[in-house]
DNA sequence: GCTTTAAAAAGTAAGAT
DNA sequence: ATCTTACTTTGCAAAGC
């Protein structure tokens, strides 16, 4: 609870998608992967919680999966593994040398200080920005470069998200200090 | 030639139509919540522009008269919640929502969030209270936006918590219940909110 | 647009104790 | 009155309705 903004900066929750292989059976991946999640009325994906790290994959037939919950690259990596030596201890052809691409990443960071919403707003003239706090406590303000979503709250902690890579948080929050600094509400 | 120019006469005929059924829309909801003739007017004349514009495009004339109606309420002060304009709409609150920021975006509205300040006439008399307490509750909220104890409420739940505070000084006190009964919020929200207006402003509750 | 997954922020809500 | 659970918002992919 101390330190710079992008000090704080962290990851909290990455999305990836991949290819495992050209096609799967879904209800026998379902039926004897205990624990897996399948309902086609529902969705037309198995769930698969893995608990270390602990990640979800959703499954589809045609061979592609989506990785959520992975608070590091790397997790995500062993996620994606760990999901492919399953598949394959059912005797399931899987792609050799795995590769995923992270479609989302969300950051958590900490301004360090209380800001006001309401000032914010309208020093932007509501430009790329959206506040209705009758809806929502957070404040939303899209960024063009990096293209990606940055919630801002009252108490100076903001989300960030949309972004493919680990970097675009750390230059989201860059821009939002500058933006806040030239406006004099930081 | 002819049959071109019946096309133009009927999608005229279909345009007027659907403007006539969409203007009593918005007369049959600002009815129901008792809105002022400006206020119709206001959300008339914003139906108009998004139609002007093309806004309706995928999107349902009732969605887009409910979302008119909404943003009329706030730009001419009189603001009225989601869930007070969905209630009469058969359109959902996610939906006026959503059409909202839409129409909002497009047509350059800009409006700024609703001020809590803007609900106290309105809750104040469905709670008898005079404008004694009006006022006093308006000041609260004045100073309540410099403190920055706004920033994030929901503006029902801080305009209520003010009128509750303001009630108990005026001596015309109002229960939490009566308060969120007409704020259409929780009492909790009204404790949770009138301890920290009470804390931070230095306002003295004897109850 | 919806469905399902995951996770954080802060406010509000609802049901239980 | 307080606790727990849950819903609001943001971003994204997957296959299909």
């Amino acid at each position: 609870m101390h330190g710079t903004p992008e000090e704080s900066l962290k990851i909290e929750n990455i999305v990836a998608s991949a290819k495992v292989t050209d096609s799967l059976d879904l209800p026998t991946i379902s039926s004897r992967i205990p624990g897996a999640d399948y309902d086609k009325k529902r969705f037309p994906g198995v769930v698969i919680r893995m608990k270390d790290p602990k990640i979800a994959a959703l499954v589809f037939g045609s061979g592609k999966v989506v990785l959520t919950g992975a608070k590091s690259v790397e997790s995500l990596s062993q996620g994606l593994e760990i999901l492919g030596g399953k598949l394959r201890d059912l005797d399931i052809e899987i792609d050799e040398h795995l590769t995923y691409t992270i479609q989302n990443i969300v950051t958590s960071a900490d301004l360090g200080k209380p800001i006001n919403l309401n000032k914010i707003a309208i020093g932007f003239n509501l430009d790329r920005i959206e506040y209705e706090p009758e809806q929502f406590p957070g404040l939303v303000y899209r960024l063009e470069e990096p293209k990606v979503v940055v919630l801002l709250f009252g108490s100076g902690k903001l989300i960030i998200t949309g972004g493919k890579k680990p970097e675009d948080a750390r230059l989201a929050v860059r821009k939002i200090i500058t933006d806040l600094s030239n406006l004099g509400l930081l | 030639r002819l049959r071109k120019w019946q096309r133009r006469i009927r999608v005229s005929n279909a345009t007027e139509r659907n403007l006539a059924f969409a203007l009593s829309e918005l007369d049959r909801m600002a009815s129901a919540l008792g809105l002022p003739r400006n206020v119709r007017e206001t959300a008339a004349v914003i139906y108009r522009d998004a139609v002007d514009k093309n806004l309706i495009r995928g999107r349902s004339i009732e969605g887009v008269a409910a979302a008119a109606l909404y943003a009329a309420c706030r730009q001419c002060s009189v603001p009225r919640t989601l869930d007070e304009i969905a209630e009469v709409s058969r359109v959902s609150r996610k939906e006026i929502g959503r059409t909202y920021r839409f129409i909002s975006r497009e047509l350059g509205l800009k409006l700024l969030p609703t001020s809590p300040i803007d609900y106290v006439p309105r809750f104040c008399s469905g709670l008898s209270l005079k404008g004694e307490v009006q006022s006093r509750a308006v000041e609260i909220l004045r100073q309540a936006g410099e403190r920055e104890l706004t920033s994030g409420r929901g503006p029902t739940g801080v305009a209520a918590a003010a009128i509750y505070i303001s009630s108990i000084l005026s001596g015309e006190r109002r229960t939490q219940r009566e308060v969120a009964e007409v704020a259409g919020v929780t009492e909790v929200t009204i404790r949770n909110r009138y301890k920290e207006l009470a804390e931070k402003l230095d306002i003295e509750i004897i109850l």
